[in-house]
DNA sequence: CTTACGATTCCC
DNA sequence: GGAATCGTAAGG
């Protein structure tokens, strides 16, 4: 079979740093359908943010950055377009830093649809070939099959030598409708709308 | 050093 | 419904 090289894909899908720093809600719902790139040994990992979540920074309870800058938020204060990693009960999450420097906003990736590299993320998963829906429905689940663990941690998404990138879509579609609903598993702010979905999209978690 | 606590997942 | 699981942050 084929394997799909980051070659076969022009450079101008590379989305730009300005992108990211907007306001964090903003960039939670226009990260919706954008494309996650994991370069690696085994092969090229694709696929479509379906849902999303905004962390608005030290005024928001439920933000890891309300604790303010420490050492685990640090990448937070740093320039937009980076990755911020962090592992919750043996599990990563994976993060977009937003707003200008110094602006902790952060978009939270909860689910993916995967496109390209699926057999290696199901090996990732360990899941056989029968699994397609549940093999990136969930922050930590999507972060097994696309290989990122705290080694990711502040990767620049718009280098095009990272081993991570965001880019545009693929495909450019029409635009599709998006839910807003409440965060998931929170327990502080937890009536804040600040969840994106693509709308009917089966790759949004459960 | 000790303790409490999750932006989760999977199994019973 | 409940256990597994472990780094982080906070308090002593």
């Amino acid at each position: 079979m084929n394997i799909v090289q980051i070659e076969d894909y022009p450079k101008s899908l590379l989305l730009s740093q300005e992108f990211f720093s907007r306001e964090t809600k903003l960039v939670a719902l226009e990260s919706l359908g954008k494309t996650l790139v994991r370069i690696t040994e085994h092969g090229l990992l694709v696929a479509k943010i379906v849902e999303t979540e905004a962390y608005l920074g030290e005024s928001d309870p439920a933000a890891h950055a309300s604790f303010g800058r420490t050492k685990r938020t640090n990448v937070l204060y740093g320039e937009p377009g980076h990755a911020y990693v962090y592992q919750l009960h043996g599990h990563h999450c994976l993060n977009f830093v937003v707003e200008p420097s110094g602006t902790p906003g952060c978009v939270l990736i909860r689910a993916l649809e995967p496109l390209e590299g699926l057999d290696v993320m199901r090996r990732l998963r360990g899941k056989d070939e029968s699994e397609l829906i549940n093999i990136a429905n969930g922050p930590g689940k999507l972060c097994k099959a696309m290989g990122i663990d705290m080694a990711m941690y502040g990767t620049n998404l718009v280098d095009p030598a990272s081993p991570l990138q965001v880019w545009k879509p693929l495909i450019e579609e029409q635009a599709q409708e998006v839910a807003i609903s409440r965060r998931r598993g929170i327990t502080k702010a937890a009536d804040w709308e600040l969840r994106f979905t693509l709308k009917g999209n089966p790759y949004v978690s459960k």
